[in-house]
DNA sequence: AGTTAGCACTCGGGACGTGAGAGTGCTAAC
DNA sequence: GTTAGCACTCTCACGTCCCGAGTGCTAACT
């Protein structure tokens, strides 16, 4: 061997084109591949018999494992990383696929939870695996407008539209009755406390508020403490709702036919907190980032991967999309589709901030 | 056999007794159970040869199956029907369980989002099956509240809150720049127009203003036309968002252990027309309701088992609470359940309507 | 020196046969 | 009407066997 200098340096090209067809072989079978259906299958130029030398290297550098002897490889993590690495700026979704995909688009409520859903839905559909989208977020939020409405004799439905769109609602209880008059002139006194505050700023007038004499009305009161309440667990989360569709998708493989592993891996993913901790991450660079495997942080996560993305507008609001599937995945295609996903969504939110 | 006028009535007792174990072994192992079986594990007072005349009995009668010759029986949807006709009324949760979903209750914002998400995962984990729940949602709506706000240079987000609760948030593209004075001003306008307001009432509002003259400000226009088409909307379907927790679970079950029919089910589950079109025979007699396989209208679902029941106000705003699972299912655990939340959700309401 | 043909070896998995076990239906006795 | 007895059926688990795919190694080839 030329370069036995063990260095984990760039592979020889050939071995690396071994590596791909390996793993495009095995993406598309699900069974270990062996030295003799690739040189039918690929036209390597080269032997089974070589390709068994180099398959026995990158065994050895950890590109690929093997269940047992007589059996063919499959590629580890590391084989997958290094394949992903080498196609990430190339490819590009088919013409065909991107008009179908903005078409869609097209076709529900723009920026509504609708839409969100679409996003995943398509991903999905379009990957033949679980498409994943978070609402887009403010990194912070202040309030653009408050409502009190009665809901009911003993309750009160408090809405606050936050600025860039979210909204949120919360019931009240009223202890004594109050006719809608009363409720009128609290969500105007609401309005003047409250409008253009941040979190921070709604907090400290609810100080105030306690210490005022003569007290305020309880339920003025009980209206700005939930106020700020929603908008410190409003801030305090990177991402808002998580949609995801087309899971059972992921149930088809056959790693996966009946598996503990993929409740938990749901779970996981329902779980904000985890998206959430990768947001960082992914707006630094902004491109498409793969997880593969045990890339992933969490152990449930460890049998498959995540190809994500951001989109939306630094400062503004964000989110992520993407989709999950297992570490067999169709990662050009999956890595080409997020990219233009999640590409035309910034270009109709650019067009709401234009 | 004393009554062998083949009378479709009343089975013995004997018989029935004999059906109901036979079921609850089935239930409890999912293999065909047979009469040796039988009678060591439920004491019945009679011999095996016994059990399978009846046995062969209810067989001919449809309330049993047969895999194969030398298999155990196994329940028909008719054996689970006249099993369910006999306990509905009977079981009533225990305590313990009954305080456990109580106290969860309590853990989140009544009537959100989050509310309908929690009763159909507490269903889900109570019962081990899949739970439903859909949002509640009174027969039609009025206008109580709009608003319209900027989300950006060139959207305005209209905010309508609903009589009885629900809000619908939409985006309007504004053609030219609008200053939130402006935006004040609209939103006043809207509320003098709209508050009260019904679809109908709404839409003559729409109607008027269209021929106008002077042409009023078509922004103004435009936000009440998009108010108009969500109230049709919302009065038009006859349940909204549709939540379902621990889909899962029923993954687990031997029967479907891969099968393309859950796929199925849950996309039927998913569009809210099929428990919209329940909704009538739900609310007539309100009590539990229990769909067994072929019982299902829709022919995806005739694998699986539905346990339903209403909640709300009639008039006022109701929805649906259930579980879903195989049609092997622990009805007496899963007919409790339901009618326990259901009831539970009831008198929260209830106690909103006071 | 890298490449390849040849070959012995290893496993997994499908085909097959077999026996045990569970279950049935029938008949005849209780 | 119930039950014991029995012959029969079918599934399933188990063992055996063998084939084939695949490997690793060595020696020859370029």
């Amino acid at each position: 061997m030329a370069r036995r200098k063990d260095r984990p340096g760039p592979l020889e090209p050939r071995s690396e084109a071994i590596l791909r067809a390996i793993i495009e072989e095995y993406v598309a079978t699900a069974q270990p591949v062996g030295s003799q259906a690739l040189v039918t299958r690929y036209r390597l130029g080269v032997s089974p018999a070589t390709v068994r030398n180099v398959m026995a290297e990158l065994e050895a550098e950890g590109y690929l494992d093997h269940p047992h002897t007589s059996a063919g490889r499959l590629p580890t993590d590391k084989g997958y990383r290094l394949y992903v690495e080498s196609i990430t700026e190339a490819v590009s979704l088919a013409p065909v696929e991107q008009l179908m995909i903005r078409h869609q688009f097209g076709q529900v409520e723009f920026a509504s939870e609708q839409w969100f859903r679409l996003a995943a839905a398509t991903l999905a559909s379009s990957t033949h695996v679980a498409g994943i989208a978070t609402a887009a977020k403010p990194p912070s939020c202040r309030v653009r407008r408050v409502d009190l409405v009665s809901a009911g004799p003993r309750m009160a439905s408090l809405v606050v539209v936050l600025a860039e769109g979210p909204i949120k609602q919360v019931l009240l209880a009223v202890e004594s009755p109050r006719d809608d008059d009363s409720l009128e002139t609290l969500t105007r006194e609401l309005g003047v406390l409250l409008t253009g505050r941040s979190a921070e700023g709604a907090d400290r007038v609810h100080s105030e508020l306690q210490g005022a004499t003569p007290p305020v009305d309880g339920l003025l009161l009980r209206a700005v403490e939930r106020t700020v309440r929603l908008m410190r667990d409003f801030d305090a989360s990177a991402v808002e709702d998580v949609f995801s569709e087309g899971l059972l998708n992921v149930m088809d493989a056959p790693e996966f036919s009946r598996s503990e592993t993929l409740r938990r891996v749901f779970g996981v993913l329902q779980d904000r907190v985890y998206l959430g901790d990768l947001m960082p991450q992914l707006t630094r660079d902004g491109g498409v980032r793969v997880f593969i495997g045990s890339e992933n942080a969490h152990s449930a996560m460890h049998d498959v991967s995540l190809v994500l993305a951001p989109y939306g507008r630094a400062g503004r609001a964000v989110g992520v999309v993407g989709v999950l599937g297992p570490t067999r995945m169709a990662y050009p295609h999956a890595i080409s589709t997020v990219r233009y996903v999640s590409a035309l969504m910034n270009e109709l939110v650019d067009h709401l901030y234009a």
